[in-house]
DNA sequence: ACGCAACTTTCCGTTTACGTAAACAGCGGT
DNA sequence: ACCGCTGTTTACGTAAACGGAAAGTTGCGT
């Protein structure tokens, strides 16, 4: 269960409070701590994920429901991860980061002309039923 | 070669010119033949893409670049083909749409909630760099 | 101390979306 | 008639992202 193994304030999940939480199995936090996405604590041979933990969590169901592979999310979680008191890794997170964000307008601008190109459909056939609709109406 | 074989004026693709201009093997242009997404015309054995084809085939590929399953884009795909005649069809092929389109909807909300973390990530980043740079310079 | 539920690791299975030969057919050029 | 190219079908192989079962361990309630 959900709780605080510590005396300070921190939450705590066990491996089945986040698998119920987002719906997902057991399985899946496994196989996403096995390709090095999530690295929860161990209280023994059991694992505990904190608050951080969740929050990738959160970062890489997204990033699935986006379409974007596990290698792919990967790479924009280590955007959060690079040590900030370094110069050439600030310089580099900012450069990478710069490359996804033009990669995630570009998909943005598509999904918006897919989007477009649905709307004038959905004009089309409420067109004709329309047309339809008053014919028989006679 | 792209060309013409009748005497009209429709521009006909082999399956090579389709594989090179959208940078696909022909192995893939078989494949969403075989799960019913596009139907070449033959000449004996042949394929032989009409326009039409050409068209499905850049939709099909804009879904994959978003994320979708081959099933889903199938059933994008059904949208365009429905039997404008019918009104249980025109009235279906709406609702169908319009379900789509709030999913499509959603998902690009969650592209710019990530966009504007990312950003956010970023100006960090560069302020932490200044702060760095400009002690170094003294 | 004992049982049992919750967790663990290990490993083989499955689905999706093709890749990759193998073996054969038709056709334009010499 | 033979070559080479382009195309075809058939069929097994593969990487990604888990699913699912087996077998062992650990902590907790009585």
């Amino acid at each position: 269960m959900e709780g605080q193994p510590g005396l300070n304030h921190e939450t705590w999940y066990t491996i089945n409070d986040l698998s119920a939480a987002f719906d997902i199995t057991a399985r899946t936090l496994r196989h996403y701590e096995d390709v090095g996405m999530l690295a929860p604590l161990r209280r023994g041979s059991q694992r505990l994920y904190r608050e951080r933990d969740r929050v990738r969590l959160q970062l890489i169901l997204r990033g699935r429901r986006l379409g974007f592979s596990l290698p792919e999310i990967h790479d924009m979680l280590d955007l959060y991860d690079a040590d900030p008191s370094e110069v050439t890794q600030l310089q580099d997170v900012i450069k990478r980061g710069d490359a996804k964000l033009a990669e995630l307008q570009e998909q943005v601008d598509e999904l918006q002309t897919t989007i477009q190109e649905l709307l004038e459909l959905r004009a089309k056939m409420q067109h004709r039923l329309d047309i339809i609709l008053t014919q028989e109406g006679l």
